[in-house]
DNA sequence: ATGCTTGCAAAAATCGATTTTGATCATCTC
DNA sequence: GAGATGATCAAAATCGATTTTTGCAAGCAT
């Protein structure tokens, strides 16, 4: 069991996991993030902490103001909205580019990614909601996997993290929307190998459309 | 002379120094970022080094690798040309935007800004080049500014770091483009100001492109 | 002579302590 | 009694020191 060079700094590490315990909403959005208290929890030491605080200032995941610590980013409809657009905008290119570029290899990996992401979508749909955090893990391989071939990896490093920041809209929803997405994402798979771009980018816009709406009319503050 | 909170932290002046001392090219492109090298030469501690780097980091300025230190990102040509690329996608979507609903405040700011700009091209053009930096300045501005009514901070956010990557593209070249730009930025202004969405985003694509096309005929190792 | 191991010095990552700042509460004044 | 002023405490920002890792070089073996 070797570990890769990243995974022994605690610094990375712990930037992984900070990261996603608020996109998964364990660090709740506009709760403060007193240095002590985090120092305790994740068992570093608060320059460690400040470390990967101010990496997730940079994404925008945190604020921090003056001399009055950290924060979790807050959540607001219109936030939704904008990343959503953002969302939209920079997959919808991708996904164009990567259909124009995409080899043999691509396909084979969008398939494979398609199989693992269903499979979670028969659990979840049986009720598993236990696989939630797997499910979105692979909900976004498989997002990732379309557009892996668009050949610019600006455009893959910046659509990660709007991509998780509409993650992090998603999983303050409770209810399930499941059926729809994963008929769209059958939808989308198959566009890809069609290399029909015209149907793909629709039912992309829809599919994330679809969810500002759902996680709009289950808001809750 | 009242500083404001941000500016009485160290933290907040070296990350704007350390940025602009990469965007400008003073922190050459690969070049190694020694800690203890950078604590004599910004005269702040190594901890304050370190959280203002990893903020460079998170936003792609600056690579980290396992337990070797810190590098000012490498430039190529490819990279250059995905940071164009994603220039043009953001911000001639937020110009869309921003057309779309700017008011006549916006107007005020978008002459404002160009003047300000204008007055540097002249300067420029006399052959002051010692009004290089101001004139990337209010470049970065005007830009700014004709997109600043997009009503979506994260787009303006976004736009703002793939901006600077670009610029920072655009500081190692030596040779002038001047003319051609200024021209540009006059006929940009006037689509914005015609609310002549089409040709706007016409001239911007051709704006994008010029510089790349520049940068890449006078590209230097 | 070449390849491998081992030891040393330089540098990075992490930590604990110090300094500075903001907030709260008590006290004083009007 | 209300508002202003000052003291006290908690928390953040910064610093210097310690621990860990790496890269290099010298020595040994083949």
């Amino acid at each position: 069991m070797d570990m890769t060079q990243q995974d022994s700094l605690k610094g990375s590490s712990l930037y992984d996991t900070m990261r996603r315990d608020i996109v998964f909403g364990r660090l709740p959005a506009g709760s403060k993030l007193a240095l002590n208290g985090l120092r305790e929890s994740y068992g570093v030491s608060i320059s460690t902490i400040r470390e990967c605080l101010n990496r997730l200032v940079a994404e925008g995941f945190v604020k921090s103001e003056g001399h009055r610590g950290f924060h979790v980013s807050p959540v607001t409809p219109e936030g939704l909205q904008e990343v959503a657009e953002l969302r939209i905008l920079l997959e919808a290119h991708a996904l164009k580019r990567s259909m124009e570029a995409g080899d043999t290899q691509w396909e084979a990996r969008i398939v494979a990614a398609h199989h693992k992401l269903h499979r979670m979508e028969q659990k979840m749909a049986a009720g598993d909601h236990a696989v939630r955090e797997t499910w979105k893990q692979y909900d976004w391989e498989f997002h990732q996997s379309l557009i892996s071939a668009c050949g610019s990896a600006e455009l893959l490093f910046l659509h990660g993290t709007v991509f998780d920041k509409y993650l992090r809209y998603q999983m303050r929803v409770l209810t399930f929307r499941g059926e729809t997405a994963a008929m769209e994402h059958r939808q989308l798979l198959k566009a890809a190998l069609d290399r029909d771009a015209d149907t793909a980018e629709r039912i992309l816009r829809q599919h994330i459309a679809g969810g500002v709406t759902h996680a709009l009319e289950n808001w809750q503050d």
